[in-house]
DNA sequence: GCGGAACCGTACCGTACGGTACATAACCTC
DNA sequence: GAGGTTATGTACCGTACGGTACGGTTCCGC
């Protein structure tokens, strides 16, 4: 079902330039039949709607990115502490991305409408790849030993709290992404750190 | 310049209702006029253009909402817990609310245009009061000696993520809230609970 | 080279909506 | 009660956009 033509991809990836530049105003079938030098009657043929072009925009970009499961091998702490740090990077880096801010901002703006059917897209191809990545490693350190909790749910969405607070909330209203997006490094390892003190043995010095 | 008059705060109210129920494409100049009995020539007239009146909304909705201080007793710090557990019900209330989803879309889903003025109003009218709040609690707090922290910044947005998670944006995005406002008290204790064990008494300051 | 399918470009239609103009009515103030 | 101010209701305009129709062209299979 997804799987598009190239030339269908090639048409997504110029809506989604259209929708970064200039926010849904600026994604109409006109503007984009122009911009990738298609025609109206291919876009409505291919996709069906205007809906189901938004729709296709998001499966395609949920398409490119890819979610390494964790290595088996988990031989100290120390690499596990590295892996959730890199996770909880990876997810500050997508979360600032310019196309998950403008997906993330169709998909709100069209809540109310459809029972909220982009959101719902969103969140199976955005937020639940990544959240069965988390959990996944989050149970390989558990199975090692080097965390302790019961519920696997809780304990993924406070590690997304640490990571996260509300800078995605703050930038998909517009807040320049300085405050979050900038120190990523550090925030990424104070996360962490609090994470630890919360599930593992105590303070672990990260640095 | 935002005290409006009380026939101007009547139409706004209709104008929320009018958001809440049917998102962004029902709030239609025509529309609004026909629900609150009034003309369009009004409305350009009151809040400028449409812009103008979404602007109105926000801050006619901030005009609604009290943010209390801190009672400057705080004898024990069962005292300083309560009122950090309040802080966190309310918080989720507040952002589960229909009325903050629903401006909260109106200004995501504008995001783009006009340099987010309507994320700004949001920020400045909706989200800064809760913050100011919050740290004015914690510094209280902290004067007591209940908990430690050097950066009030930081101790307020890991305060945030552990009590919000991505519960917001889920709800943003149209996900039923029965997950987050449902179990508010527990989420609020949990939050709390966590908070102290990362600042609280016997704690290491971070860094 | 021929038929058909897919596609491009453009023109077109209907409608919804932001914004304006105007006629009428209520409500003051003197 | 005359004049001015403010508001209502309606009619109107321009435009932008979703969706459709159609003629022309490229490309592929046979």
């Amino acid at each position: 079902m997804e799987p598009f033509t190239p030339r269908q991809n090639a048409v997504l990836e110029c809506a989604l330039q259209l929708l970064v530049a200039g926010g849904e105003r600026a994604l109409t079938t006109a503007g984009l039949a122009r911009a990738a030098n298609c025609s109206k009657e291919s876009l409505y043929k291919w996709f069906g709607d205007r809906d189901g072009l938004l729709a296709a925009m998001i499966t395609y970009q949920a398409s490119k990115v890819r979610t390494p499961g964790p290595r088996e091998s988990m031989p100290t702490v120390d690499d596990f502490t590295r892996s959730l740090v890199v996770f909880a990077e990876d997810l500050i880096g997508v979360l600032s991305g310019d196309v998950s801010l403008a997906l993330n901002r169709l998909a709100i703006g069209q809540a109310d409408r459809d029972g909220a059917q982009l959101g719902a897209l969103l969140r199976e191809h955005g937020r639940l790849p990544i959240e069965v990545r988390a959990r996944a490693l989050l149970e390989l350190g558990r199975r090692h030993g080097y965390v302790h909790f019961s519920d696997t749910r809780e304990a993924y969405e406070t590690l997304y709290g640490l990571v996260v607070h509300d800078g995605h909330v703050r930038m998909l209203l517009g807040e320049p992404p300085a405050g979050l997006a900038e120190d990523r490094s550090r925030r990424a390892r104070l996360a962490i750190s609090q994470f630890f003190r919360l599930y593992g043995h105590g303070a672990l010095d990260i640095e």
